[in-house]
Formats: structure tokens, sequence, C-alpha cells
RNA sequence: GGCCCCUUCGUCUAGCGGUCUAGGACGUCGCCCUCUCACGGCGAAAACACGGGUUCGAGUCCCGUAGGGGUCACCA
């Protein structure tokens, strides 16, 4: 059983399978995703997942996904779908069937136990506070922290009958190792630097380190590109590698993301799962990846980058090699620049079910055309969905409408004659259009010697009950001449308004 | 602490030895447009961390210093 196990049984079905997707391109280039789903998909994860799927795209190469599952303890269903569903609202979209790496612990063993029987791996029975020992021994004399090798060389009949046992890489221990970075450069690590790493627990389950390295292989990965909090593993993972004989694949470590203040993002330090850009936020998908696209990675002067332009685009020598921090000022002048892009339908979708919840109840279907009609004039105010909805309020509010602080002082003594003036001209206007709309209240400004504003502002008020709104002329024209009337009638005759 | 990485305006970045009196974008400030708010247009302030080299010449190459980050598990 611990003797050479085949090594070319389990697995290989998934394995055939990406190949074949594959093998259509001129490119051999596989990339992957491998997130653990132990919370939501964070926005570093999200930048490495585009890194990853650019550059796929971009080659004509695979983009294969993998939920790093195998923390049993600390992966949830829940994380998965979370993951999964950030991926698809930005459009990251991946070759073949997601695998889970926890199903495949059994070739992960394989290989361990391969590795056994050929002499680069070995039992090592130090128990955990015999190791724990060592450390503070080590920590005592000011000795780096790592594992003595004390197994490496002893024999497995040394240890007590039955004693429980983890599989340690036996990695050289001479020399250094150089990795021709894609993103870092070239980057040294003497041997000595690292000591024999766990390959199997003592339950028999594979490490992380085993197991991103065997399914990397499997999967067929060419690039790995991941954050740089990996790029130490990488020199540990690639003796493993070695050691199996198996192709070197080519790295790039990519800076990790900081918080506005520099200091490390982190779950409650600002690294919030992308489903919050996306409900809690407002922010359109394509606004987030062009955002991220240009944190760590920049072509020339180019600041809107399409979808398209970026695949067109997108290598590996134009990401930065320090690391950025993360700025909502910009991500939100980004999303302003998409929604003014995108067409009304989408966004009337987009902020119906944000409207209704404010407006305690449905929209109807004269209302949601509305909606629509309204959302030229809405659009361009608003930097997010949040902004959108609360811009088109006022459309759906039912009379008398409610007025805010500021716009009921707007509405107080010689403006309530301009607005009563106003009232009588708009309510002789034959054609309720804009433009027949603005001749009328113009007249009523020029008639009472006043500027537009002194009569425009009274009306937005009382029409919309803010201060700030559309061109107060699409405003009336929206609203329709019966609501436009009302509203204001419920002004000047406050008593029987209320 | 050991090892590894990083360092251009507040932020994201362009720059790959001379074309840099350092460019763009966000943000900030001013002006214009104007019925409000946005949008848009114009303009301004704003950076090569520091010290040594190499070179005819350094933001660009090398070495230190300082600062920041990452990593040192039977987590991933």
């Amino acid at each position: 059983m611990l003797g050479a196990v085949p090594n070319s049984v389990a697995m290989r079905p998934i394995v055939e399978k990406i190949r074949v997707g594959a093998s259509t391109g001129t490119s051999p280039i596989v990339t992957r995703f491998a997130p653990s789903p132990t919370g939501f998909l964070h926005i570093g994860g999200a930048r490495t997942a585009l890194f990853n799927w650019l550059y796929a795209r971009h080659t004509g190469g695979t983009f294969l996904l993998r939920i790093e599952d195998t923390d049993r303890v600390r992966s949830t269903q829940p994380a998965i779908e979370a993951i999964l569903d950030g991926l698809k609202w930005l459009g990251i979209d991946w070759d073949g069937e997601a695998v889970f790496q926890f199903a495949r612990a059994e070739r992960h063993a394989e290989v361990a136990h391969e590795l056994l029987a050929r002499g680069h791996a070995y039992k090592c029975f130090a128990t955990a506070e015999e190791l724990e020992a060592m450390r503070a021994e080590q920590k005592a004399k000011g000795l780096p922290l790592r594992y003595d090798g004390r197994w490496r060389d002893r024999d497995p009949s040394e240890a007590p009958e039955g004693a429980p046992f983890v599989v340690r890489l036996k990695a050289p221990r001479e020399g250094a190792v150089t990795i021709e970075d894609q993103v870092q450069g070239a980057v040294t690590v003497q041997n000595a630097e690292l000591d024999d790493m766990v390959l199997l627990r003592s339950d028999g389950t594979p490490t992380y380190m085993l197991a991103v390295v065997v399914d990397d292989h499997d999967m067929g990965v060419t690039h790995v590109i991941r954050g740089d909090d990996h790029l130490n593993n990488a020199f540990r993972q690639l003796a493993l590698i070695r050691a199996m004989g198996w192709p070197e694949p080519v790295y790039a470590h990519v800076p990790l993301i900081h918080g506005a203040d520099g200091a490390k993002l982190s779950k409650r330090h600002g690294a919030l799962g992308v489903e919050a850009y996306r409900d809690e936020m407002g922010l359109l998908p394509e606004a987030v990846c062009n955002y991220l696209l240009r944190l760590g990675w920049g072509h020339g002067d180019a600041e809107i980058i399409s979808r398209e332009q970026a695949i067109e685009w997108f290598d590996l020598a134009g990401i930065g090699r320090s690391p950025s921090r993360f700025d909502f000022k910009k991500l939100e002048n980004l999303n302003g620049h998409y929604m003014r892009e995108t067409d009304d339908a989408r966004l009337a979708e987009l902020a119906r079910p944000r409207v209704e919840p404010l407006l305690g109840r449905d929209l109807s279907v004269g209302e949601s055309d509305l909606l629509l009609r309204s959302m030229p004039f809405i659009k361009p105010r608003a930097k997010d969905l949040l902004e959108l909805a609360d811009g088109a309020l006022f459309l759906f509010r039912t009379r008398p409408i409610i007025m805010d602080e500021k716009a009921a002082s707007l509405l107080e003594g010689h403006a309530l004659d301009l607005l009563a003036a106003a009232h009588r001209a708009l309510a002789a206007v034959g054609s309720w259009d804009a433009a027949s709309l603005e001749a009328a209240v113009r007249d009523v400004a020029d008639a009472s010697g006043v500027g537009l504003g002194k009569v425009a502002q009274p009306l937005r008020a009382a029409l919309t009950g803010r201060t700030t709104s559309p061109g107060i002329f699409d405003v009336l024209a929206l609203l329709g001449r019966e609501e436009s009337l009302g509203r204001l009638t419920d002004r000047l005759q406050p008593a029987a308004a209320e």
C-alpha cells in the first residue's frame, strides 16, 4: 500500500478534459485561480482571479478554477457560493468544471507515498510538544525558527511502535534556488533557509503545500499568478516539483493590495467581499474590473479600459512590483463613468429594486416606464446605484410630497408669490414639453424682474422636495401636467394639503 | 529576530541612461458653463525616500541607510 503506487491513475479524467479544451488554441498556457472558501471573495482575490483570467484570455489559453477546501473546519458552502457568485458577477468565467481540492486527497497522498518510496520524503515522528520545545529553544538562542531535520536520517524503526508520524519532504540542504519571477524578477533563496515541510499530516491528510503542487501539475497549470504572500512558498513548492521531476511552472507573484491608510487589507480593515461592492456600494462590475486592473497594472496612460481592450493589452510585464493602496474615490469616479455609459434600460432595471424598498411599495408598470424615461436625467448625477435610486425617488412620491429642511426654507415669503405666478403660467401652457415649459417659466421670471434661478429653485423645492434635482424643465416634463400642478398647489395651499 | 520583496505628486501610475524645466488619472483648489446638483471644458498646487558610487550624463544601473510589506504551522 505504501509502496510504489502507480502515479498515473487518479484524477486523470479531469486533466484530459481540460487539456482537450485547451488544445484548440495555439498557446498551451494554463492559469488558475485557487481560492480557499473560508470567507467571501475579497478584493485582492478578485484581482488575482482577474489577472489570471486576463492572461489566459490574452494568450488564448485556459483559465481554471480550483476550490481549496482542504481545511474542513473553516471551509463552508456559503463561502463557495459567494466566490462563484462573485466571479460570475465580475464576468470572470472559468474553463471546465471547478476542481475541489479535498476530493483529490487520495491522489495527493499517493504522491507523498511515491516520494517516500523513492527516498525523497521521510517519516517524522516528532510530537507537537517536541517541536514546540525545539522552536522555544531556537527562539531563546536567537536562531531562525525551522524544523531541524531530526528524523531526516533516522530509521523509522527507532520510533515507538505504532507512533503517529507526518511525512516530510527531504529537501536539498546545499546550494540555492533562483526563481525567475515574471513580476519580481530573479529571486534567490538559500536552501539552508528552507526546512523540510510536512506533506502528509499524522492523520494521513495532505497539507496545502502538497495539494497545490500536485493539483497544479495534474491540471496542467503552466503559469502561477498569485499574491506575493506566496513568494516564499514557491521555493518550497519548487523543491517538491523537482523531487517529482515535474515541469516547473512560470511564476508571477503580484504585490498585495493595502488599505487606504497603507495597512494590510484584512477582513476587518476594508477588505470587503465583492458582493459588498455590488450590493452595499451599488457599483457596476465593469467599473470594479477596470479599477482592479489599474491597481498594480498599467498600460501607458490608459485609464478607461474596456474588457476587450484589457484582454488585448494584458501582460505580466505590465504588473508593478510595489504594493498599492485601495482608493475608493477613484473607483467611485470610474463607476460614475461607466454609469453614464450604460444604457438606460439596464440602469433602470438595476435601480428599480433599490427604489422600491425606499418607497415601501412596488413600482407599477407605468412607474417603471417613468423610471426608464428618467434615466437620461438621473444617471449623469449619480456615481453609484444608491445615488441613482435616491435621485429618482421624487418621481414616485405621493402627494403631498415631503420637503426636506432646505427645500422648505426655499418656500417662504416672496418665493411663494413667484411660485404662484409660475403655477398660473404653467397651467396655461398648451404643450407640456420641456421647451414650452421653459419658455413659460422664463416669461414669469422676466415679468417679475428676477433671474430664472429665483423661480426655478422654489419650483424645484415644491416639485421634488429637495434643493437639487435634474433640470427643472425636465422634472416638469417627467412628472407630467397633472402631478406637477398638483404638487405646486400643495405648496400654495398648505392648509388644503395637510 | 532570520530570510525575501518593495520605495516617482495625498492615491493609482507613465518613465525601461540623454527627448524629464518628470507625463496621465483620481482627489484637492480656482475659473468657465449654469435654474440647483452633477456632467463637461480650462487652469493651478502637488513626487523621483536619503547617502554613496558607476557614467560625459541617473528617476532610470550598483551598494548602503531609513521606511514599508511579506513570510517563517501537522492554516491555506
